[in-house]
DNA sequence: AATATATTTTCCAATATTGGAAAAATAAAG
DNA sequence: CTTTATTTTTCCAATATTGGAAAATATATT
């Protein structure tokens, strides 16, 4: 402690060390990407996009022309507004051709959202995380807490249907990953839910504040790895989850609070989980066969583009 | 030049406000994605990467790392390779909600393509430049000339039907663009090419060599505006091209030559060109009819893509 | 029309990023 | 198993980028 300017440096070399994984201008430009991505609809402003993604005008302005001059973004001159351009279009027609059960999802989930008056979903796990791949249906009120592009750690209660058929190992290193912070009530009805889930082919929610405060708090950042408070904070809401929100067990048993989602799995050729169909925004106060109704056109959804992917239902 | 610090004190400023408007990281990132958009089917290393797009391997590989744990990129640990990864899925789907016309013009001329064993893309306008937006077939031999994402110039001769039906004006300054350094002959060729396009629906031209080194030369890059030995050489490419290889009058006169591309014009609500299709690498030694049957089946694709985008053709 | 409000663009010192080289880690060949 | 050839990762001085404030421009309001 003697040498101020020793302790200086190794302090900035630990700061590097810290960083040194992670470009920041990189984080910028994909940041910007990711935003106007989970807004498609929209358009925004230099300084809206600034203030949502965090960074400074000067540097916002010089981001955003250059992703602009090079057609990823597009700049409506008149109104000075920035949105998705067809350089992003075109990137993304390229990342499909990779990922070829996405437009087949896109399509048929287009289909059933149109049909049935709902909001329909589609998301995939990566290195331990849930994107939203897909989104279609008109959005009703203020359920619009998926937006295409975010990405959430795989805890409960997200993501069931994609563990629901991966094996007991991954079933319990789910549960684990929350179980400390579950009343025995809940631990219990989460162990519980992955069996019932198996044998109806699908998973279902009821609404409910805690649940959605749990899923607001989940988004997960672009660059910078979540911190301690975000976890924190998030273990603390997951906790307040009712066993409901979870799985609904007894379909009878919805009338009142209205259903939160269904979800339903779609599988890959190697018979695991390629991705998973979320539906939401039914009609309230629905009775068991209305409910069944709409979850057996989720499922019978999900099989056609199971099929179509060349995908296969695991045995048991 | 007394003061040398004053000198350059401005050559540095001139050197900024050369730069002001880019953003070279943002820049980086971009033809990353652009690179890996243009080869969709293919995986790269690190240094193949930072390679082609002329990075420093320690930069690629914060570029990379840093686009990769965001799922923009998707990596391959076993081979340690780079692709497009699942934001790309995400993000393109989202921007694909702008562009409605993009995958219905995908999923017809994907039928296309493999109805007639050809390959098919579709490109659209933007800012005076003109981009591939899709691609689809399997390519035969060499005729991968245009990669998505790709963005050229718009000037003789590509772009044809884009320019067709906007209008005298437009078609006058299009062909002012190259005006000074076609022959005579091919001048007054390029000028009857455009009732003639207006006349059949589409535009056609014959393989040839001195049309595809035009085109090769034609592809812009990312971040850089092109520099003047670009357009040197360009047009000195654009001065040899044959009157055949801009548009084939006489069907019957390509025996030989075989044909090089059959384009026909996708139409907008309001009466404009929104994309225009291209199909390539038809059989060889087609006869009149044969070629024929070829453009009515192209032309056919995009009055149906029209006409699900709500487009019109316009009157004349 | 004039004022107020908001947004875009420019500028420069402070600072984080880059390129290049060298080290570590792999993969391939002997 | 050892050596050779690549590729990936780390490091630091050189340098290009950033944030913040202020100027210019546009939009809304009185």
């Amino acid at each position: 402690m003697a040498q101020p300017s020793v302790s200086s440096y190794l302090r900035m070399q630990e700061v590097k060390r810290a960083m040194i994984e992670d470009s920041n201008p990189t984080n910028r430009v994909l940041d910007v990407l990711s935003f106007l991505a989970a807004h498609p609809a929209e358009t925004f402003t230099l300084a809206e996009i600034a203030r949502q993604v965090g960074l400074s005008t000067g540097s916002a302005h010089r981001v955003l022309t250059t992703m602009a001059k090079a057609q990823f973004l597009a700049r409506d001159e008149k109104r000075r507004t920035y949105s998705l351009g067809v350089a992003m279009v075109a990137a993304g027609q390229a990342a499909i051709e990779k990922y070829r059960g996405v437009d087949i999802a896109r399509r048929e989930i287009a289909k059933l959202a149109a049909e049935l008056d709902v909001q329909c979903s589609a998301s995939t796990v990566t290195a331990g995380e849930l994107m939203v791949l897909v989104k279609e249906g008109a959005p009703k009120s203020h359920m619009a807490l998926t937006r295409v592009g975010e990405r959430r750690p795989l805890i409960p209660p997200v993501g069931l249907c994609h563990v629901a058929w991966a094996g007991e190992a991954a079933i319990e290193a789910y549960i684990g990953k929350v179980d400390f912070y579950l009343s025995e009530t809940v631990r219990k009805h989460l162990h519980d839910t992955f069996p019932l889930i198996r044998r109806r082919g699908y998973s279902i929610s009821v609404t409910g504040p805690n649940a959605g405060h749990a899923l607001q708090a989940m988004t997960l950042p672009i660059g910078r790895a979540p911190d301690a408070e975000y976890w924190t904070n998030l273990y603390e809401l997951i906790g307040k989850i009712m066993p409901d929100e979870v799985q609904l067990f007894d379909l009878a048993g919805a009338d009142e609070t209205g259903i939160g989602h269904i979800t339903a799995p779609v599988f890959a050729p190697d018979g695991t989980v390629a991705m998973q169909l979320v539906m939401i925004g039914m009609a309230r106060k629905l009775g068991a066969r209305d409910i069944e109704h709409y979850a057996e056109r989720l499922c019978a959804t999900a099989a056609l583009i199971t099929s179509e992917m060349h995908g296969r239902v695991p045995k048991g």
